[in-house]
DNA sequence: TTGTAAGCGTTATCAG
DNA sequence: CTGATAACGCTTACAA
């Protein structure tokens, strides 16, 4: 242990017989004296002062910290974001405050509202639910946010969207291109921003290829292993079953695959699988997953810089602006068969 | 957007017509009478006051932030520390800061020092090196701490460590078992706190199991996929090669399936494969992969309950303490065969 | 119960 | 170049 409490700018301007102006001075890189400096430096080296940032805060009113809000920091898209976000606060100078809030309304407005309190200088967040109640919570914003995934229109913040319509399309084009015309899907909770997102977009991508939806082999669980494996047992019932599967997320893709190994089908020859997110397990997994990439991590770069543009240029800059991040397929062993 | 300045206690407190003690009272639930508590909070609400986390946390001294420093938020033994360490902290009161420093120590110092300008009243940090320099800083610190991650004995912060001594001693009993006996090491740097101690056990373990150590058959890169890949196609070169590989971590490991598959060579039939840190990646690989666990999860859970008892009692408590975490062997394929 | 006033540790203005 | 001094927004004795 050091010294009970530890110093401040006053005890360090007793100590070097200045004035706690000239040691702020010191601090902060102004001009003094070369001998004003000296003495300072050396009473605040001896005492061992280190300048309080909380009351640095206060003055500025800027915390140098940024808000990142995300349902679950396990889920690999997420965390892509983040791996992205973090480097780009810290070269500007921003520290990042990790929320993960559980996919919970209340702990998500609990975020926004901390932004209000002062606990950062601005905020990204990727909302699992878009509830009424946090759109106008979101409206309500004084500081700086910066929005991952789709918001109604006329909203009043930056918006960084992946297109998944166009990245299913990818994937079912893909797979009509192999010769698939059975084609399973299995979805996360439609009350989900991408839940929704993905539903309306593979009827859309079906009905453009003129490939019927059959119901039956549609199915809706949680964006997770376990629905794919369930999901996947309960449609290899149904005859005739399907001959390709498009999965909403790499999990519940991996747990098709998983239902398939163990149903003895396989992949891609009876059936093939394409995931979502193009998260690393894709790249892990046997056989190796074909997925769509919307772009997380370009994303979460792109959300970053979007705040830190704003929180240099405090009231002016454009106005909410809506940047929508191109998707892309990556075709792996689970459709194309041979290699891996 | 609402007003230019967001309004202050002070500005509340002339609307309502009273004291700012008695709006302060208010929000802090002191006893205050009805009436003077209608009138405060109608006025807040009128003008939208929300209560300022940094002079708060001038008066009280306390930012109700925890930091958690590691080399790499991506790597996946990190990664399940946070996850457990968030929750934690939340129902604990205290927000999450999240440094991630590339490994360079020159950060993690600073990471430290912040902690000494109150960005957080405590600090979680699981360092890769630990040099002369660190220590140091690490006994300087005036805010508790808690270390993940052998620390010299004598130091003066809780310190919550692995035991891959015995972990590694598991993984090669496990292979003994199986009658191997040449059994290849790849491993990380040296100069790392995992990295030596891995070393190290890795050579008591054979010895104990009276195994000699080809030096042929051990190699040191880096904690990741291509060190495992490179490593294992050059081991595999030599004759006899090995019939068991231990590597360091999962990554290496993975890197080293692929290898061995390059190489047509079946596993576990001529090749057994044990990985390190049980990983999510362990599971979803190909074959899935036999690794030790040290608990991370578990370390991270236990770091920051340390922490919060530490938070709770500034200055009493126990000395340092050292919680070592317990290892346990995973059995997948890699090691197995026949099932998955 | 309420108000006044003194800090918390800085930064910044304004005279010297 | 330097020193008083007034904020920054809040909590908390201490009085009333």
């Amino acid at each position: 242990m050091r010294s009970k409490a530890s110093p401040t700018i006053t005890t360090i301007a007793e100590a070097a017989g200045v004035s706690i102006a000239s040691v702020s001075r010191v601090f902060n890189g102004l001009p003094v004296r070369a001998e004003t400096e000296r003495r300072v430096l050396a009473a605040a080296d001896r005492l061992g002062y280190v300048p309080n940032a909380v009351a640095r805060s206060l003055k500025s009113n800027r915390t140098q910290q940024v808000a990142f809000a995300v349902a679950d920091i396990g889920n690999p898209v997420y965390l892509a974001m983040l791996r992205e976000i973090q480097p780009v606060l810290k070269a500007g100078g921003y520290r990042l405050v990790l929320h993960s809030t559980g996919a919970d309304v209340g702990e998500e407005i609990e975020v926004l509202r901390g932004l209000g309190r002062r606990h950062a200088d601005g905020l990204i967040i990727s909302p699992i639910r878009v509830t009424g109640e946090l759109l106008r919570e979101i409206d309500g914003l004084t500081a700086p946010a910066v929005v991952i995934g789709s918001l109604p229109d006329g909203a009043r913040v930056d918006n960084v969207r992946a297109d998944s319509r166009t990245g299913i399309d990818l994937a079912l084009r893909h797979l009509a291109d192999l010769g698939r015309r059975r084609i399973g899907f299995v979805n996360g909770p439609l009350d989900t921003v991408p839940g929704r997102h993905r539903d309306t977009a593979f009827r859309a991508a079906m009905a453009r290829g003129g490939l019927p939806v059959d119901e039956g082999l549609v199915h809706v669980g949680a964006f997770q292993r376990d629905t794919g494996f369930e999901a996947t047992r309960r449609l290899l019932d149904r005859s005739p079953g399907p001959d390709a599967l498009l999965c909403a997320n790499d999990l519940i893709a991996l747990g098709a695959l998983d239902a398939l190994r163990a149903a003895g089908r396989d992949v891609p020859g009876d059936v093939a699988v394409v995931g979502m997110d193009d998260t690393e397990l894709a790249a892990v997994s046997w056989p190796t997953l074909t997925s769509v990439s919307l772009g997380s991590a370009e994303r979460g770069r792109r959300a970053a810089e979007l705040l830190l543009d704003r929180l240099r240029t405090p009231d002016t800059g454009p106005p909410a602006q809506v940047i929508t991040v191109a998707p892309h397929l990556v075709v792996r062993a689970s459709t194309s068969g041979g290699d891996r």
